[in-house]
DNA sequence: GTTGACCCTGTAGCCACTCCAGAGTTTATC
DNA sequence: GATAAACTCTGGAGTGGCTACAGGGTCAAC
């Protein structure tokens, strides 16, 4: 019946050293211990922490796990609020998106502008240097 | 003629902590001081420094930075191993692109599914649930 | 009874900064 | 020449999200 920590991280795919952090930063509850000090977890907390798993696999911070766990405690009300961190969220995510375009964008320039001569020619270094930028 | 460390943040987007930690770290060299102690520089390090600055703003990591550094000052070098440190990163970038594509795909599923009533049939909850995944 | 896999605590390290306290120095203004 | 604002210095701690390690205790199998 007791779950422990390796069995919890197995399942989640979480190493116990994150599991452990977890507790100690509140976002996992301090669990009961065996008398030979084991943690010891029920099936609240493997969901708790597959929920937290999944949120981070979808690149939410653990404080916005930490704040959709609150809002998923309290079933009665207003679903907005969990939909407004998912919407800063994604559009967290589409800023990332357009800078890394624009990055990918800059490095390929960059790279096929290196003919393969030597570094004194070298067009990537230029581009890194003072006057280019 | 002497540059402070405070126009060489001004000049070049930089801190001044974070010049410092470049200093630390020994990314940048140890600048002589004035009778007043205040660290002086010249255009040499304004030039390293802007280099710097450009690879982080690349997406460059420190030590990528630190390589493309070295390599740079050994002008007679064969230029392929710049074009590697580039297409590396090049490459990293590319997967951070498609990651972050399919994470934005599942956010906008799982944000369009929220028809928003209550959170006890909130679908943004159930995704991350227990059952979901 | 011993090997190996597990568990415990506590601490330190990673990256790339960023911020702070508390003190000294320079520059501008009155 | 006083004073205030803006700069500089050092040293240390904090950020996020883990990860690794040392040095021990515990448990199951053979």
């Amino acid at each position: 019946m007791a779950i422990t920590i390796g069995d919890l991280g197995r399942t989640t795919g979480t190493k116990v050293e994150t599991i452990r952090y977890y507790e100690r930063i509140g976002l996992l509850p301090v669990p009961p211990r065996t008398p030979s000090n084991y943690r010891s977890y029920g099936h609240a907390e493997l969901a708790r922490l597959s929920f937290i798993r999944r949120g981070r696999d979808l690149g939410f911070s653990l404080d916005q796990v930490r704040a959709l766990l609150a809002l998923s405690d309290d079933r009665a009300r207003d679903c907005a609020s969990i939909d407004a961190i998912a919407s800063t969220h994604l559009r967290d995510v589409e800023r990332k998106l357009a800078d890394l375009t624009a990055l990918r964008r800059e490095l390929k320039a960059v790279i096929t502008s290196c003919k393969g001569g030597t570094i004194s020619d070298c067009r990537i270094i230029e581009a890194l240097g003072p006057q280019s930028g």
